[in-house]
RNA sequence: GACCCCGUAGCUCAACGGGAUAGAGCAUCUGCCUUCUAAGCAGAGGGUUGCAGGUUCGAGCCCUGCCGGGGUCGCCA
């Protein structure tokens, strides 16, 4: 499978090296002037640079190296040099056969697969998700599957915050509001058996659930920040905690299981499945030994009463901190977690590589860690990458924000999706014919398409502007837009086969289906493009181009009523090769079109 | 203060190693439903790419300065 840009490629290449030129000029892009070629190589204009000689020259000599190349219809050189390349007819039928069988639907393998971990999502027990989080779970699954879809060894880790200082607000919270239970809170010891922990849930279980924790962690951080006296309270039940204290323990996994299961059920409808929960205290273990080998390799420093690394570099145009590993308090920080957490990922998968999908602001800590990663051994130079992202900003372009002034939660404004959706759907007359069950799922889906798919559509390092009613509308470049599209074809393929129609060998005749079919081929190249910038929008270009692209054809192309058999099987086949592309590139951005709406 | 990112059509965003006429969508205007979902298609208008210099045959992209916006700058995560 090689897609007609890489064919293209390889043959301008080849002839620059035959006329003893760097093969690396041969790069082939698809036409700026589609009016005049389907591709073009500006490398000419670059090597005559280099060699100061005239381009045009060059470039002739590259054309005439490139005769008789079987893909290549007409080669020219226009303006200062660059060559256009039209593709023939057989090459192009022939990527079309070879799209059409292919069940993949074009997206090609990396060359070397490695093993990746993509650690996205960062949810926290007791805390609210908000939309912050929703970015992150955004791109890390479009990111996640992408790695996976391409051929490497994926695991995608929701890195649960489950092990710091609000966990000891939260069993204060809890000793506080129910006293019936502080008899099983306040149970000693380090470890229990059978019929106790099973007694301790069975009276915990049916009186603290999220309800209890959603209300109660708000109030106690309030609290903390007030009172000195709770402040040190919580604190001591976090050491407590962290010390294994039967009661705090038992409770504490209450907390971890029940929030747990909510975010599973919550990430999952909007279509984010994690393959790993691995949470800060699992590798909450691993901190006083590695702490022991950084002093062993002299990397620990005392300074100001903490421990730390120092990871500046010489050549730092700016002040580097430090990483932070022992507080001068004792405690482990951010940064030794998340150091913990490479050693441990080092020990279980030894990845070669990691993607951090965390807010941009977060460049620098991540950064901080990553060096001192690389110094103790624990990741190979290069193998951590933090994949930032902007803000998603209210209208004001400041962080959004609800009217009262707080953070939105992730619940509520999925709701709003979905209240925007139906409306949007019953005021295009859409689904009224569904059943109720059917009519919902399908909102649900057009309400999780405009989210995604607006915030997947901008490239991740830049901020945006939240704007329901945008993202909803079925026009122009928006998720319902996208479904619609494949629904239609959807549709159209129903139709054909319930009059017994069947895809036949594609013929490129008309324009618009000459069109489809280069669209189609560079799907390949966005999709390796996305993978090595870590940049879902190439994806999200990739296959609105694409629906484009199909309605044109749609339009200008009639598929049952072509003039003969031969037509209607070849568009029939363009037909069912787009909806597999653009359902194969709606899967890669975390997307599902229903069968009808 | 230091460092990083951003500034492109009225609005939201593109522009793939510095290349041809800076592209889409929304909004506005004009056509097209007795044919497969018009949530569509065809077309039009709309730009001194923040400002001023510089490098280059050629700059939205590279360099310098300035203006404006955002972010970060060790014991919260």
């Amino acid at each position: 499978m090689t897609d007609l840009r890489a064919t293209l490629g390889e043959a301008v290449r080849a002839a620059f090296s035959k006329v003893g030129l760097d093969d690396a000029f041969g790069r082939v892009t698809p036409s700026d002037r589609p009016d005049l070629a389907d591709f073009q190589c500006n490398g000419a204009l670059a090597a005559a640079k280099a060699a100061r000689r005239n381009p045009r020259e060059i470039a002739a000599a590259v054309v005439e190296a490139l005769a008789g190349h079987p893909a290549i219809a007409a080669v020219e050189i226009a303006g200062p040099g660059f060559v256009n390349l039209t593709v023939s007819e057989a090459a192009l039928s022939a990527r079309a056969q070879e799209l059409a069988r292919d069940d993949r639907a074009g997206a090609p393998y990396v060359p070397d697969p490695r093993r990746v971990i993509v650690d996205y999502g960062g949810p926290n027990v007791a805390k609210e998700m908000h939309v912050g989080h929703l970015r992150a779970s955004i791109i890390g699954e479009s990111i996640k599957r992408l790695h996976r879809a391409l051929g490497d060894e994926t695991l995608g880790d929701a890195h649960f915050g489950d092990w710091g200082f609000q966990m000891g607000l939260l069993i204060v919270a809890c000793h506080d509001e129910f006293e019936d239970l502080r008899p099983w809170i306040d149970l000693q010891g380090e470890a229990a058996d059978e019929p106790t922990m099973t007694r301790f849930f069975e009276a915990v279980a049916p009186r603290v659930g999220l309800a209890d924790l959603d209300r109660l962690y708000p109030m106690a951080a309030a609290r903390a920040r007030e009172e000195a006296e709770y402040r040190d309270r919580a604190r001591r039940a976090t050491a407590d905690l962290q010390r294994g204290r039967l009661g705090y323990r038992l409770l504490w996994r209450h907390f971890r299981d029940i929030t747990r299961a909510a975010l599973e059920r919550d990430f999952h409808a909007l279509g984010i499945d994690f393959d790993l929960w691995r949470g800060e205290s699992d590798v909450d273990p691993l901190i006083p030994g590695m702490v022991g080998e950084l002093r062993d390799q002299s990397l620990l420093y005392e300074d100001q009463g903490a421990q730390i690394v120092r990871v500046a570099r010489n050549d730092d145009k700016r002040d580097v901190p430090p990483l932070l590993v022992v507080s001068s308090e004792g405690s482990a920080m951010y940064g030794t977690t998340d150091l913990a957490t490479i050693l441990d990922r080092k020990q279980t998968f030894d990845p070669d590589l990691v993607l951090y999908v965390v807010d941009q602001r977060q460049a620098d800590h991540f950064e901080t860690v990553f060096r001192a990663a690389y110094l103790a051994g624990y990741a190979k130079e290069g193998s951590l990458v933090h994949i930032g992202f902007g803000t998603m900003n209210g209208a004001d372009g400041k962080p959004f924000k609800t009217r009262a002034g707080g953070v939105l939660k992730l619940r509520d404004l999925i709701e709003m999706a979905e209240d925007k959706a139906r409306q949007r759907l019953h005021e295009a007359d859409l689904g009224s014919e569904l059943p109720e069950e059917e009519f919902e799922a399908t909102a649900h889906q057009v309400a999780v398409a405009a989210l995604k798919f607006a915030d997947l559509v901008n490239f991740r390092g830049t901020s945006y502007v939240f704007d329901l009613d945008r993202f909803s509308s079925f026009e122009g470049r928006t998720g319902p837009y996208l479904l619609y599209q494949a629904v239609r074809i959807k549709s159209l393929l129903r139709k054909a086969a319930a009059e017994g129609a069947e895809a036949g060998e594609i013929r490129i005749e008309a324009p618009a289906e000459r069109d489809l079919l280069l669209v189609l081929d560079a799907y390949p190249h966005a999709l390796l493009e996305a993978y090595d910038k870590s940049a879902p929008n190439l994806i999200a270009d990739h296959v609105y181009r694409l629906a484009q692209a199909f309605s044109k054809f749609y339009a200008a192309c009639p598929v049952l009523a072509a003039p003969d058999a031969a037509a209607r099987g070849s568009r029939l086949g363009l037909s069912t090769t787009a909806l597999r592309q653009i359902e194969s590139a709606l899967d890669l951005l975390g997307l599902e079109a229903p069968e009808r709406m």
